[in-house]
DNA sequence: CGGCACTATATGCTGAGGCATGTAATGTAG
DNA sequence: CTACATTACATGCCTCAGCATATAGTGCCG
């Protein structure tokens, strides 16, 4: 238990180490299991799931959602286009951008890779730990969240 | 609340979702602030720290701790030689290998910067948080992590 | 309507990581 | 002691993200 010190209080240094080692372990493990069945990664995935869910987004919101510069957004995008898993449509109301939208065969990859996705997860995280105290380290994550995308804390420029 | 599902479970990947979007926004928060200040982003803090508190450490045992490729921790070994904060010395008992050791200007740097990151770090989580639910979370992060570590999830390969 | 600030995104350059490979050193079986 | 497998690390190639900049389209002011 590296981050846990006194009581009621927390080591913030080793929970934020705790937070970055799961965060790429997990990342890790979940990309090579998509890409061995799928082709692709766990980035992708996300970026596909999202446009699934709310399709004619923009560029912007996924950079946006996703804190990543618009940039690599734009390239991540063209990537996923050049696989023929997404388009790019006109945007009607303003000609700067474009609605995003997903192919058939986008759609399809996604919904298998989110079953690939979603057993991999529960195979990484131990029921035991699921049960109790992860559920409120999911609180505590969710808020946190919503208060850094709040005050937009860490969002690149690009 | 998006990780939260009915009590006492846990939606996995809203709960994943969470947890990299939180560690992408500290961790760009927290590097944005060690630039501007010291000349270095969050993932050099973390090695020089390291072989701060583990002098002699070898390439293998940074890239163990942080789950990234040996390469990769190489090529980073490289760039803080060159800046002079990190000195690769022999080591009599495996020539494959070298010692990794701070200079002394690596030690006057991570000590500062040590400063400005906990302070940062501070800054980013609200005392709030910090109490009570984040307490749950680091503790539940922390045996995550142990289980991953144990079981060289999400390890890279190079 | 003309011009200017602003916005949305695309693109070029650079730095960094993954993965494959190269190389020296070590261990080990016989 | 020799040969082969293995280890530890360095290096090259490719991909990708950040950041700065370029470009096109919008909105607004007069």
């Amino acid at each position: 238990m590296a981050s846990k010190a006194g009581d009621e209080t927390v080591d913030l240094p080793g929970f934020f180490a705790d937070l970055v080692r799961c965060e790429t372990r997990l990342y890790n493990a979940l990309s090579d299991r998509l890409r061995e069945r799928h082709g692709i990664v766990t980035s992708q995935f996300e970026f596909l799931r999202y446009l699934r869910d709310r399709p004619e987004s923009r560029v912007a919101d996924l950079a946006a959602e996703f804190a990543v510069g618009i940039g690599a957004t734009s390239k991540g995008i063209d990537r996923l286009e050049r696989q023929g898993w997404v388009a790019r449509q006109p945007n009607p109301s303003d000609r700067r951008s474009s609605l995003l939208t997903l192919t058939d065969d986008g759609l399809q990859l996604v919904d298998a890779a989110e079953r690939t996705f979603t057993e991999r997860l529960a195979e990484l995280i131990p029921d035991a730990l699921a049960a109790s105290p992860l559920t409120a380290a999911a609180q505590a994550l969710s808020e946190l969240r919503s208060l850094l995308e709040r005050d937009q804390i860490g969002t690149p420029t690009g």
